[in-house]
DNA sequence: TTTCATATTAACCCAATGTTAACTCACTAT
DNA sequence: ATAGTGAGTTAACATTGGGTTAATATGAAA
């Protein structure tokens, strides 16, 4: 299992360090940055997995950083976490806006810090194996090329990255929304049916049976047996 | 979406009802104690995603039942809020330093309170329930599948979010607005047979004894014993 | 018995999904 | 330039089965 990386973002430093410390001995690996400015530095060195980051910084607030941040494609998988006093409300409204994924208000509590991250990074780590496989099928990021029974399939880009998603958890219902927001992007808008679309396609060439549908909740990748 | 849980804890029970009520119909699953002790054990029972408490009460008051409740681990996320008089801030002192999250101030504004609630547990919803089990049945809500002693069972969206609902509390009871507001949603309106429809679909899948009618009540999941 | 809540069955409706083909756009070869 | 190619999207229509309701039956309680 590759350890999990994370930036934290204060102006404080004492926290900087209280958080370093345990989540290092978490196992975590754990950068640091003391303004937004470093933190877009570090972030597009580093490619952290989960960033935390204040809110309230001098200079370049959370919410600016958190702008730049996700402009970085590379950096579209990582999440972003505000840290928050208690009531500041107005704040969490722009936050989401400027691609915040969650909120940790202070004062933080470790125990709750931890279950967060933990939750968080399984959410984000959902597709970052690079090659999935199932006892009929294998698929490759790297060589972007997919194998069923030996035989190899080639897929235009969205079709094998909703392909790739899909298996990356099998038998697990993704949604539409969750299948929009990996394959093309949160921002990105195209109607609704062009996913059913592209599942078409997709079962073309694999087989009917592979992917199934789940009404009103979306779809899932299951493995047939003979 | 599963409805969250919140106790209420008040001495005066027109408080009580008149929140009961109206948490109720806004869809979440509520319980109420009239006291400190009997928070305490319905709280390690019921584990609640919120608890709503008078900090004044006879007996054992709030800061000191607080105090009891995050002894419990499995209560380590549930999110605890006093409801105080105006100007009592003594108490809010010794409130956070009892593991309080947040205050509310009497006397009590319907629309504040409700939009307190959906922020303190939209903080604290990050990691519902995924899976439910008893001895003899799982429910995954990743997946969208039911395992009744290992075997499969698929269900569509609404027999599935109500069987998850009746199963996340084996033995209780579940009152028909109840289910309508967690299934269903408040706004939405449908007629009185639906729910017995869909209850009678679960039954033809599972089998007739899991879901037991108590009459003039509800429904309820129980775990049959062979 | 009478009443009221729930069970049962089957028919109906419609929103979600499937399907097909056309269209756009980028890229390539001619 | 021009035409060809293929991925991706959209539009238009078909289909399906989940969800709801209506009508009737059953059964428990008062």
């Amino acid at each position: 299992m590759k350890s999990s990386k994370i930036l934290l973002v204060d102006d404080d430093e004492d926290i900087l360090d209280l958080l370093e410390y345990n989540l290092t001995k978490e196992g975590y690996l754990v950068q640091t940055a003391l303004n937004g400015k470093k933190a877009i530095e570090v972030a597009n060195e580093f490619l952290p997995d989960l960033i935390i980051m204040d809110v309230m910084m001098p200079e370049m607030d959370g919410i600016e950083t958190c702008g730049e941040i996700r402009k970085n494609k590379l950096l579209s998988n990582t999440i972003i976490t505000f840290l928050t006093a208690r009531g500041e409300d107005y704040s969490q409204i722009a936050g989401y806006e400027a691609g915040a994924d969650d909120y940790i208000t202070k004062p933080i509590k470790p125990k709750v810090l931890f279950s967060k991250i933990k939750g968080l990074l399984r959410r984000g780590n959902i597709e970052a194996e690079l090659v999935e496989e199932t006892a009929s099928m294998k698929i490759d990021r790297e060589k972007y090329i997919v194998l069923q029974k030996g035989v190899e399939i080639s897929l235009p880009k969205k079709e094998f990255e909703l392909l790739a998603l899909l298996m990356s958890r099998p038998n697990n219902v993704f949604t539409r929304e969750k299948i929009f927001a990996s394959v093309w992007g949160d921002d990105i808008v195209v109607g609704d049916r062009t996913i059913d679309v592209h599942i078409r396609k997709l079962r073309e060439k694999i087989g009917d049976d592979y992917i199934k549908t789940v009404k009103g909740v979306g779809y899932k990748f299951v493995e047939i047996e003979s």
